[in-house]
DNA sequence: CACTTGACCTGTCCGC
DNA sequence: TGCGGACAGGTCAAGT
C-alpha cells in the first residue's frame, strides 16, 4: 500500500478513534507479522491506554501510556482497521466499507479494547510488520536514523531537496525518489505521478538534472501527496483507512495505471514501461530522456 | 560507498 | 476451466 499519503490518513483516522481506549488483549498468529508478541511484549501492551499515533515516512507509531510505541509499517498490503461493536456486526456498513467482514484471512495481529471494538492490522502479502519500541528509543533505531526529511515539512526548501539527491548522482531520477534515505515517503504511485508533473523522464539520471528541474519536482512531490492526503489517498488494490474505507486519488492520477489513455497533458497515449525494476508510467511525448 | 537484483509472501490476471 | 508465469503500493540482504 501504503505510501505517505495513506499512511497520513490511517494516522488521522486512528487519532479520531482511538485515542485513550485501552488495550485489554493482543493477539498474533504470525510471527513474521508481530515478532516476540507471545511472550516478551505483552506486559507492556496489557492495560495500556493509547496517547497519541504519529508518523514518520511510511511507519505508522502508535505511543502507549507504558512509554513503549507500537511502530508499524504496512509494506505493500497491510491495513489498520478499527471496528466497534455496533459496526462490526454489519449494522448497514456502507459497500467500500470492510468492517463487517472483520477479521478475515489476512488478520495478522488483532488488538481487542475490551468493550466489543478492536484494531486489525491485516496483511495479504505478510510483508509488513508490528514492533514494540521504548519511545525513547523510537529515534534510535536504524530506519528512523537512516530515513530522509519529511517532504511536506514547512521548513524544507526546494534546495535541500535538490541537495539530497547529490548521495544517488549516478542513478536514475526514478530509483533515487524511491529511495527513502533520500526523501521520505515516495513510493512507486507517486514517484509517476510527480516525474509526469515535472515532465521529467523517469530513467534520466539523477546529475543530468538541473536545478531548475529538481525545484518542479519539488513543487510536484507536495502538490501530489496534498492532493492525495485530501483525497484519502490511493487505493490502487488493498489499501483501506482506519474505518475500513478506500481513498479516493486514483480517480485523479493522470499517468499511475493510466496505459492506453490519453495524456491530460498533451494527449499522447501514456505508457508502461520498467524502469528501477519497477512498472513505470509515462507520457512519452511530456517525458524526454 | 553506490548501485542492481533477487527475496520475502499471497492473490489475481492474462495467455495458452 | 486449468495451469504457468508475470506482476502488485516496499524494503532488505546480497552481489558486483
Amino acid at each position: 500500500m501504503p505510501e505517505l499519503p495513506e499512511v497520513e490518513t490511517v494516522k488521522r483516522g486512528l487519532n479520531k478513534l482511538i485515542i485513550g481506549r485501552k488495550i485489554t488483549s493482543v493477539k498474533s498468529d504470525n510471527p513474521k507479522s508481530f515478532p516476540n508478541s507471545q511472550v516478551d511484549v505483552r506486559s507492556f501492551i496489557i492495560n495500556a491506554k493509547i496517547t497519541c499515533v504519529r508518523r514518520r515516512a511510511k511507519v505508522l507509531l502508535i505511543d502507549l501510556s507504558t512509554n513503549y510505541t507500537l511502530v508499524i509499517h504496512l509494506k505493500m498490503t497491510g491495513q489498520l482497521v478499527f471496528v466497534t461493536k455496533a459496526n462490526r456486526f454489519g449494522a448497514g456498513h456502507p459497500n467500500d466499507s470492510l468492517i463487517g467482514l472483520l477479521p478475515d484471512k489476512s488478520t495478522r495481529v488483532t488488538f481487542d479494547f475490551g468493550d466489543g471494538s478492536y484494531l486489525f492490522f491485516n496483511d495479504q502479502r505478510k510483508f509488513g510488520w508490528v514492533r514494540l519500541v521504548p519511545t525513547p528509543e523510537v529515534p534510535n533505531i536504524d530506519f528512523m536514523k537512516k530515513v530522509g526529511p519529511e517532504p511536506l515539512d514547512d521548513d524544507f526548501t526546494a534546495l535541500q531537496f535538490a541537495e539530497r539527491f547529490k548521495r544517488r548522482s549516478r542513478t536514475t531520477i526514478k530509483a533515487a525518489i524511491l529511495d527513502q534515505t533520500v526523501i521520505a515517503g515516495v513510493g512507486n504511485i507517486y514517484a509517476d505521478e510527480s516525474l509526469w508533473g515535472a515532465k521529467i523522464h523517469p530513467a534520466k539520471i539523477v546529475g543530468d538534472l538541473s536545478f531548475s528541474k529538481f525545484k518542479h519536482l519539488f513543487n510536484e512531490v507536495r502538490y501530489v501527496m496534498n492532493l492525495s492526503i485530501e483525497k484519502g489517498g490511493s487505493t490502487n488494490r488493498n489499501y483501506v483507512n482506519a474505518e475500513g474505507k478506500k481513498g479516493s486519488y486514483m480517480d485523479f492520477a493522470r499517468v499511475f495505471r493510466q496505459e492506453g489513455l490519453p495524456c491530460p497533458r498533451c494527449g499522447t497515449e501514456i505508457i508502461k514501461i520498467k524502469v528501477a525494476s519497477r512498472g513505470t508510467h509515462i507520457c512519452p511525448k511530456c517525458q524526454r530522456l
